[in-house]
DNA sequence: CGCTTATTGAGAATGATTCCTATTATCGGA
DNA sequence: TCCGATAATAGGAATCATTCTCAATAAGCG
């Protein structure tokens, strides 16, 4: 992705987002990297034109505005990636072993099952379901 | 529980780990909380008698000798409680309005049905599959 | 009971993230 | 194209959870 997808300016402008040159710089940096990257990685890449601060303030922004989803990872820190709107829904299979991820995206039937079940489960606590994470834990391939 | 179960002792000796007066507080705490709870709350409910540092030293502790799980939290904090052996394999409904976590331990059917997508998903790639971690996003009944 | 050594206590230190305020840049309209 | 209202930025201070330090203390063995 070289230059900012129509999708995404598109997003913007409809929540009277404006497009700065730190979110566009920001959003193609993590376009580029392909993979969850926490805000530190980030602005290695993208380097002083953008600084931690305004980094931040952006990620949280286009969070907010759905351009990018964030996880928290079992080291305490925040990853950005493109939200799932604009690369497909998925999951992840993380090796216990090398910590490798690898996206896995479930079939439509494998995906109906999965909502089917979420509503079994969370109906008795009177939660409003708006999604779920889930993540298998495993040995890969290359690991075993 | 009021007092700390033999199985709990055991597996603290066994590992050369002492059961001070302050981790045998935390325990008790983290058992009469019945679900993840924050440092914070922990010590919110133990008071003065276990200091906030002692008490993250014995959360980390008890975490790796496997009496205590952990979570990070999507608002970046941790939360403990009993390990899995101890209360039974469960999943968690968590608000993403105000943070809360509630345990939902599935039906033998249900996780029959999970079990079964998980391999089902898991099988293309060569995965050797040792556990599997389902998180339900939401919004709880207090916050909405 | 006494010894050895793991553990504690208090506060300082750390690291990620957020907040504050004057300054600047975006973008719709003339 | 230029202007103005105002969203957004810079960057430095502030916050918050968590970790570290090290002298003082207590668990558990004999």
């Amino acid at each position: 992705m070289q230059h900012l997808e129509p999708s995404i300016e598109q997003r913007l402008t409809d929540e009277g987002i404006r497009l700065t040159r730190g979110r566009r710089t920001t959003i193609l940096a993590i376009a580029s990297m392909g993979g969850p990257r926490t805000a530190a990685e980030i602005h290695a890449m993208v380097g002083d034109t953008v600084p931690l601060s305004s980094l931040y303030r952006s990620l949280a922004v286009l969070t907010d505005v759905g351009v990018l989803s964030s996880q928290h990872g079992s080291d305490g820190v925040v990853r950005f990636e493109l939200a799932e709107w604009f690369t497909g829904h998925h999951h992840h299979l993380v090796c216990v072993s090398c910590g490798a991820v690898i996206d896995v995206t479930p079939t439509d039937e494998q995906e109906r099952a999965m909502a089917q079940l979420v509503e079994n489960m969370a109906a008795e606590s009177g939660f409003a379901v708006s999604g779920h994470r889930f993540e298998i834990e495993g040995t890969c391939s290359a690991c075993r």
